[in-house]
RNA sequence: GCUCCCUUCGUCUAUCGGUUAGGACGCGAGAUUUUCAUUCUUGAAAGAGGGGUUCGAUUCCCCUAGGGAGCGCCA
């Protein structure tokens, strides 16, 4: 016998942003749909509509989409279904399975403030949950409590946690339906859960004590209970919650320095799950492999330069054109003077978009954002970067540090060095720019090959080391003491580039 | 404060009671090299502490310590 195609859901609240750590657990969602056949929906938790707007929306769709986790069918607006969720908490009221609560607001923290200030669990027992109704004052608007029993326990069972048991007394009557009649998120949740199919839920540990309320709602109702996955919460690198002082927490920030989808796919999913010794999957093996059984309780630390690394490695892994795609994708994203203005802990990992705003305010400092630089390598030719892509993509963990590798195609001229490549050009160093460039002038073809013969010709006959000869050339031609091999530089930079920032070096 | 959860190299992790405790990132050394990088070789680096159970505990149980989450008419 087979088991029915799992249905999961992944539900953000619209904060304006994919949470990196909400994105770790769609791509469990995810991936546990797609390994099964099943369904992976999507739902909106809006019900708070002071928090709701449509940007928001569309920027946590965005940030699935670009990470390349599809959902089906259209995303749910949880707000839209609150005719829904009434109607449910009216049919617990007839089940006798919740009350009306006429306390307010100020006595509820009242006796919250005093429950705490004597050292008891800070949780509120309703005077209303056993009273006549005939008792009801008629001047005040209720709220729908659920009546959760007061004895026994709520027992979670989890495939990430294990059992989890919670004894009742310290659940206390949850609300569902505010004074003003609309529904809360408990109650939204269960009633959506519910009515979408949703056979799994996978979630974040934050949820746990909600779960268990959550089953009293099922149990109140006589609805199934789905199967449970909470998983851990993803730390900054110091092991506190990742907060806005770490830095990068949405998506698009990941996007905006360089990361590829699939890097951090492939970086997110070893978070908390692994398959014996495996770094490297594919999106096929994490497939066939990922089961929420796996997943391990333990939080975990966000670590950039693991991350710096696979990216790195699927940058090695992906076609020339590829990497041009994602660039030219990429661009439109970047606005360079709010880069540099955005403040950073000293603490916090450095960030490569932010490295490359800096690097092109010093090279071309024209260039205000992603589309005037993208202007710039139109203009340039972008075949000059895919012929400098094979150097390029070998010495980049990110598509931002590709763009820096690649920034001496369109530096100002006359280019300003930076210190380290300044102390290269000393008076040898412009003896030999002389001396160098009308020997590269004459060479019949302009490539590689030929020039690096050119070059080796005169290092042989002068007696000077390769190295003489290759980091003055290097300094005049990118401004930097690192780049690319300087021979496709001389390559991609061409003949007429290539001998004038020559000339303004060694003059 | 109350409830629940966690604890293997700096970090992410492997280990179905018996291993020289493995891998990856990072770090150190070396080789290749026009710089940087890539690649290859190689080194250092861990079971929080204390009790049990057992012939034998990283693994099972308890306690302590440390960390985290939750305790809204937020989601």
């Amino acid at each position: 016998m087979t088991k029915a195609a799992p249905v999961v859901r992944f539900a953000p609240s619209p904060t304006g942003y994919l949470h990196i750590g909400g994105a770790r657990t769609a791509l469990f969602n995810w991936l546990y749909a797609q390994g099964r056949g099943g369904k992976f929906l999507l739902r909106i938790e809006d019900t708070d509509r002071e928090r709701n707007n449509p940007e928001a929306v569309a920027a946590i769709l965005d940030g699935l989409n670009w990470l390349g986790l599809t959902w089906d069918g259209d995303a749910v607006s949880q707000f839209a279904r609150a005719d829904r969720h009434r109607e449910v908490a009216l049919d617990l009221l007839r089940r006798g399975a919740a009350y009306h609560c006429y306390s307010s607001p100020d006595e509820i923290n009242a006796a919250r403030e005093a429950a705490k200030a004597e050292g008891r669990p800070q949780i509120f027992l309703s005077p209303w949950r056993d009273r006549e109704p005939a008792d009801a004052p008629k001047d005040i608007k209720p709220t729908v409590r659920l009546k959760a029993p007061r004895d026994g326990e709520t027992t979670v069972s989890d495939h990430v946690q294990g059992r989890v048991t919670f004894p009742n007394k310290d659940l206390d009557d949850l609300i569902i339906l505010r004074s003003d009649g609309n529904p809360t998120y408990n109650l939204a949740v269960v009633v959506d859960d519910h009515d979408m199919g949703v056979t799994h839920v996978v979630r974040g540990v934050d949820h746990l004590t909600n779960t268990a309320r959550q089953t009293q709602i099922y149990q109140g109702m006589g609805w199934d209970v789905p199967e449970f996955a909470h998983v851990p919460l993803i730390h900054g690198a110091d092991g506190a919650k990742l907060s806005k002082r770490h830095g990068a927490q949405g998506v698009e920030d990941y996007r905006s320095m360089g990361y590829l989808p699939v890097a951090l796919r492939n970086y997110l999913v070893r978070l908390g799950w692994s398959h014996g010794d495996d770094e490297i999957m594919s999106t096929e093996q994490l497939i066939e492999w990922f089961d929420i059984d796996d997943i391990n309780k333990s939080a975990s630390r966000f670590d950039f330069k693991k991350l710096d690394d696979l990216n790195g490695h699927y940058i090695r892994q992906s076609t020339d054109d590829e990497l041009l795609a994602r660039i030219k994708d990429m661009l439109p994203h970047l606005d360079f003077a709010a880069l540099r203005a955005l403040e950073i802990d000293p603490k916090a990992p450095p960030r490569s978009d932010v490295a490359l705003a800096h690097e092109i305010a010093a090279l071309a400092p024209s260039i205000a954002n992603g589309s005037a630089l993208a202007a710039r390598f139109e203009t340039a030719g972008w075949d000059k970067v895919r012929t400098a892509m094979p150097a390029l993509k070998e010495r980049a963990k990110t598509l931002c540090e590709l763009l820096t590798g690649a920034l001496f195609l369109v530096a100002d001229e006359p280019l300003k060095l930076d210190d380290k490549a300044s102390k290269l050009i000393d008076a040898d160093a412009r003896t030999t720019l002389s001396a160098l460039a009308p020997r590269l002038a004459v060479a019949d073809v302009w490539t590689a090959e030929a020039l690096e013969a050119a070059v080796r010709a005169y290092s042989e006959e002068t007696g000077a080391k390769l190295g003489k000869v290759a980091q003055p050339l290097r300094a005049a031609l990118t401004g930097r003491a690192v780049s690319p091999p300087v021979f496709t530089v001389l390559e991609v930079l061409g003949r007429e580039k290539s001998l004038e920032r020559m000339k303004l070096c060694a003059a």
